[in-house]
DNA sequence: ATCTATTGCCTAGACGTTCTAGGCAACCGG
DNA sequence: CCGGTTGCCTAGAACGTCTAGGCAATAGAT
């Protein structure tokens, strides 16, 4: 709860995939690691939270998914955006955009 | 779902409230009209929302409560910060400007 | 006098997302 | 041989929000 890094992720996960995704295909453990990398360690999604979420990804059509293998010569699912995974992205970044405008203008200038 | 303007507030509900009252005390239909208008229409809380998050909010000792009368002589319920919700608000103020610098990271130049 | 809209508070239940807490398999290095 | 890492996955709980109601008092209009 009052954890310094961890769960500030709360109906962003999806762009924040989505977005990782839209710099090329990435299999699951990839994309966690590089949200991490990417944030500067700010992010640091949950396996428990990832996995569930490209399941639900996937449903909607968002990304598509195939089996391959990595660098590392291990067996992964990579996933790789869709058309329509595009147009959401846009389309959560432009809500994320209002949102932070929003809250922008609730915040300013908050004195006693 | 895809709703142009509502739905937009996720962990911020919260956050908003707080923000809301650090401005002086309001009533909880009168903190959902500024939210409103403070976001230029962006944001709109809905009441099934609102009450139940004040009721957590109270609970948890970020506000404290008293019934008095509207400036049009209604009974309403208003709500101010404690010291603890102050110090909440200074929290999730930072989470939150901490929560946008990551996805910013994450989404700057997300060309095809 | 009645009717409607507004102000104001509240609740139950469904729903979706995230987290905790596991499990499993393959590979690498020491 | 053993621990750490890479990699995928699931069940269930926890939590927050929304839908969809209900109720009461007041103001204004007819």
């Amino acid at each position: 709860m009052t954890d310094a890094k961890a769960e500030i992720l709360k109906g962003t996960l999806d762009m924040l995939i989505l977005g990782s995704l839209a710099r090329g295909p990435k299999h699951g453990y990839g994309i966690a690691q590089w949200l991490e990398e990417a944030s500067r360690r700010l992010l640091q999604v949950e396996q428990g939270s990832l996995y569930p979420a490209l399941y639900r990804m996937e449903e909607r059509g968002w990304i598509s998914a195939r089996w391959g293998l990595t660098e590392l010569n291990r067996r992964a699912k990579f996933y790789s955006l869709t058309t329509q995974g595009r147009e959401q992205l846009e389309a959560e970044a432009k809500g994320w955009e209002r949102l932070v405008e929003a809250v922008t203008l609730v915040l300013r200038h908050r004195q006693a």
